[in-house]
DNA sequence: TCCAATAACTGACCATGGTCAGGTTTTATT
DNA sequence: AATAAAACCTGACCATGGTCAGTTATTGGA
């Protein structure tokens, strides 16, 4: 009973055509982010199980499963958010500043600090991006935000009228960034060191 | 009894200072270099367990891991004999050819061959090289045969009196072929499609 | 309001990579 | 030859990521 009005009255709270199992999913995704996330940046991936993210998001164990199909889904999932504010910080800062490196650096500065915040959470954010599933939703968003990022490096590039040709050179510097954030021998780098090391990397791609 | 004359017989087989535990150690390193090969090759990495390569190799299970630390490295250890191949015929070609482009596609042929012979191991291959452990030996000596490609890379742009820092510039088309092997985005092409697109990536960083 | 049909959830269970306490073989010394 | 020390090997065992048959919640229709 009241049934009806019951219906009613949540409506104004959900304006869209959300039912209750739309309403529950959207929770639940909330609170296995909020899981993740949390414990990630605390213990690191690998010191994580997928368990104790299920127990901290309040569901069964097999249900996280549902929400992103593997661990490195859910790192994909909880990370690719702080990456498209980087970027898009980045891409922000590119426009205040003229000069090809230097609007190139405006870019690669805050994406080297997003993906070094947790050193192993950035590397394993990396191989799973270059190696995870493309089939999969998480990964495919990941790879969205690379595209806004090289077409941000393509943007810079465009205000020199010496560069032939910006979009492939903006997917070279992408490939130059994702090694050397990725190799074991920039390990020790911090983030000035990496920025410095991407720098000297592209400063032969770009006239000066 | 007869300790010292068989001693004396053995000793010939083994002209340098190899006692019984060495060659113990080196016949049991060959055959699971053997066992690893053949299972890896025939059926993937993924689908081959630790344990399989393991009877294969007639030893126990626990015993693989003291010549390679992990699955990842037992991979390593088994492909790097053949990258190191690939290089070498790649700079072999290099020399006998005129051009910056072609010299620089002539070692790139064999390495995208060597690289896709099994897509699966290969892109696991790249995987363990930029993300597996700096510390340990196989993934050392992986490491060692890209700075013989980057040496050879170096080699062929010094060539041309256009380009400045050739050793810089290997480094980053060292990264275009890692990157570009291991993109999902690729994984439909065949090698000479790989060829073509490291190509395109590359076209914009040497002069015509 | 009731009832299928469907979607979503659950946790016992499994396969596998990796560990380690205990056992065996080799070496060096006498 | 005997012994102790060192190196090496072994497989039972463990932790964990991931699956799936069975259960529960939601929805749309009557």
């Amino acid at each position: 009973m009241v049934m009806f009005y019951s219906r009613m009255a949540t409506m104004p709270e959900a304006p869209q055509p959300v039912g209750r199992r739309e309403q529950n999913k959207q929770q639940k995704l909330a609170r296995i982010m909020a899981a993740a996330s949390r414990l990630f940046d605390a213990h690191g991936l690998d010191d994580v199980t997928t368990h104790q993210v299920a127990a901290e998001a309040g569901i069964g164990s097999g249900t996280l499963f549902l929400y992103a199909r593997n661990k490195g889904e859910l790192l994909l999932l909880v990370q690719t958010a702080r990456f498209r504010t980087a970027v898009e910080e980045g891409r922000a800062a590119s426009e205040g500043v003229t000069g090809t490196m230097d609007g190139l650096l405006a870019i690669v500065r805050p994406v080297v600090a997003f993906n070094r915040e947790r050193i192993d959470n950035g590397r394993s954010y990396l191989r799973e991006m270059l190696f995870g599933d493309a089939n999969e939703p998480h990964h495919a968003e990941a790879l969205s935000v690379v595209a806004v990022m090289e077409d941000a490096i393509a943007t810079v590039l465009r205000r020199s009228e010496r560069i032939a040709d910006p979009a492939t050179l903006a997917e070279n510097i992408s490939s130059v960034m994702f090694v050397t954030l990725a190799a074991a021998r920039n390990l020790a780098l911090d983030p000035p060191g990496l920025v410095d090391e991407i720098r000297r990397q592209i400063a032969v791609l770009i006239p000066d």
